[in-house]
DNA sequence: TTGTGTTTTATTGCCTCC
DNA sequence: GGAGGCAATAAAACACAA
């Protein structure tokens, strides 16, 4: 860009005066109070070659960019609620109450609309960020209590093998009496089932994890749960236990542990049956 | 006082719309 | 093609710490 146009552009500041002092006409609010001024104001620069005239710089120095007054700054920004884009009616009409040059007028608007853009994305930002973090404090404590569950599940599947072996025990004492340990075995799985569905189906936060765990993957609120999700579940230990097909998907957590100590059950319940019978 | 970072005013060039 | 908007940028004005 060509800074050294700035001050003596015939096309924007042929118009632009100062006022007998050297002050510039849109200084402040002597432009707004003292219109009368007018007949003292001269053009800025008559041409560029003002500018390297040591004469002319000796009586009257280059204008410099001055900031407009706090009351002009108010009106522009009281103009500005009102509507943020200048019709050309409304321009000329501002510009005569401040005594600016529309062009000043329109600037400013422009500079204000970026500032306000500006601001906008800011806040916009804030705004994903909270909701960022409130998702994330929810994912994480979704995954405590899918951990927890997972232990619960671990632990009632180690004491229910440890009674199928008691029951092993007891139908070979009982051999010779045909006694049918197996259905020991089926009352015990029983008893898991429902308390595994108890979890599911209660209004408990069981319930809410493994609910609410696919929607937020698939909210498409978020890009990296997804992936993130499965690699959590991927590292929860023990989850691999009752696994026979040896997948490793990292989407099998606990209903496939229930399912995996189930189909042991009915495994066991065929040899037994086999067993009896033969 | 001075160096430095921020804000404000203004320009330039490009784009879109009528 | 002219008017107006916007992004990028320059440069003056200002704020403030050292």
């Amino acid at each position: 860009m060509d800074s050294g146009r700035l001050f003596f552009d015939p096309s924007c500041y042929g118009n632009m005066v100062l006022i007998g002092n050297g002050d510039p006409v849109f200084s402040g609010a002597r432009s707004l109070l003292n219109m009368e001024e007018t007949s003292k104001r001269r053009h800025f620069f008559s041409s560029p070659n003002e500018l390297f005239d040591e004469e002319y710089y000796d009586e009257q120095l280059p204008e410099k960019k001055r900031r407009l007054t706090p009351e002009q700054i108010d009106l522009l920004e009281k103009s500005f609620e009102t509507e943020n884009k200048l019709g050309p009616e409304h321009k000329t009409q501002l510009a005569k109450k401040l005594g600016l040059q529309p062009r000043q007028v329109a600037v400013w608007f422009q500079n204000r609309r970026a500032r306000w853009k500006t601001k906008q994305l800011e806040r916009d930002y804030d705004l994903l960020k909270s909701s960022y973090d409130s998702l994330l404090s929810d994912y994480e404590s979704i995954i405590k209590e899918n951990q927890m569950l997972i232990s619960e599940v671990i632990s009632l599947t180690e004491k229910l093998q440890a009674k199928e072996v008691s029951g092993v025990a007891v139908m070979v004492a009982h051999k010779t009496d045909a006694v049918l340990p197996v259905n020991e075995a089926d009352v015990l799985a029983v008893q898991v089932s429902a308390k595994a569905e108890d979890h599911l189906s209660s209004g408990s936060a069981g319930s809410a994890v493994v609910d609410d765990g696919p929607q937020l993957v698939d909210s498409g609120d978020s890009y990296f749960l997804d992936s993130d999700y499965r690699g959590c579940m991927s590292h929860i230990e023990g989850i691999h236990l009752e696994e026979e097909d040896g997948s490793d998907d990292c989407r099998c957590y606990f209903p496939d542990a229930f399912a995996a100590a189930e189909q042991q059950f009915h495994e066991e319940e065929e040899s037994l049956d086999w067993w009896v019978w033969s």
